[in-house]
DNA sequence: CAGGATCCCACCAGATACTG
DNA sequence: CAGTATCTGGTGGGATCCTG
């Protein structure tokens, strides 16, 4: 706990000097497993734990626990919990984490164009490399 | 070793069905924790080992090698070895690992915008809990 | 329903030493 | 210079059981 990232630069700036920090800090934090699968599913409106469980195929409970905190906690999104019976738990995006949409979507549509042809690249490599490479 | 995305949609299409397992297949491999940085280094121009070793701070040989190899067997990079003495070796983006530079400088720009925000909410949340939230 | 606590294995990744 | 090989510890994350 506690990394404590350089803050001497500008805040609307792309310092060259900590570019690969500022990357770091962003991906060991968005990059994880779950958390862009989250942010994607919480753009199209709030949604409770258990949706967000069968939402996001192959997570548990305990990291979608996990990453929900860490997303909390970096302010992209909001939990509100209702004192009801059962209980009942919100999760919904923050101001400031609407504003990943338009990266995250463009990863997306990435994925989505050339998923086919890694797929393809690795395959060829993966023959290269058996044939005797 | 050998993943096997399944490819029933069409190739420029983001349907629905799938999208977590596109997700997923893309974050695992371009969303760990050296890829994007090498990624956005060789947007530069071509590299080679020790180039992109001082380049990016914090990264081991070995993660170094594993990496540029994972890249280059998506065919996001191509690698050329010279048979001279000492060795040279250059790393370079392929057309298919250029058409990544947008939707990672979106990324990269939105976090050094945001980076600053995002520490301070965590600092924020922290206090809270230690205060007995 | 939405978690917390605990146990435990697997894999990631650093350190070190060696090679072409 | 640009790797490879091996050992090892740390930790991410699943499984399971318990709580409000």
């Amino acid at each position: 706990m506690g990394d404590g990232v350089s803050t001497t630069c500008g805040e609307d700036a792309l310092c060259e000097a900590d570019g690969p920090d500022v990357m770091r800090s962003v991906i060991e934090r968005i990059g994880d497993k779950w958390s862009l699968l989250l942010i994607r599913t919480l753009q199209d409106g709030p949604a409770r734990f258990t949706e967000l469980l069968r939402a996001t195929p192959g997570i548990s409970r305990r990291m979608l626990t996990l990453t929900l905190r860490n997303l909390e906690r970096d302010g992209l999104i909001t939990r509100e919990a209702f004192a009801e019976i059962p209980p009942r738990v919100e999760y919904s995006m923050t101001q400031l984490g609407l504003t990943l949409n338009e990266p995250v979507r463009g990863l997306m549509q990435w994925a989505a164009a050339n998923q086919i042809a890694v797929v393809a690249n690795r395959a060829a490599y993966d023959d290269r490399e058996v044939a005797g490479g």
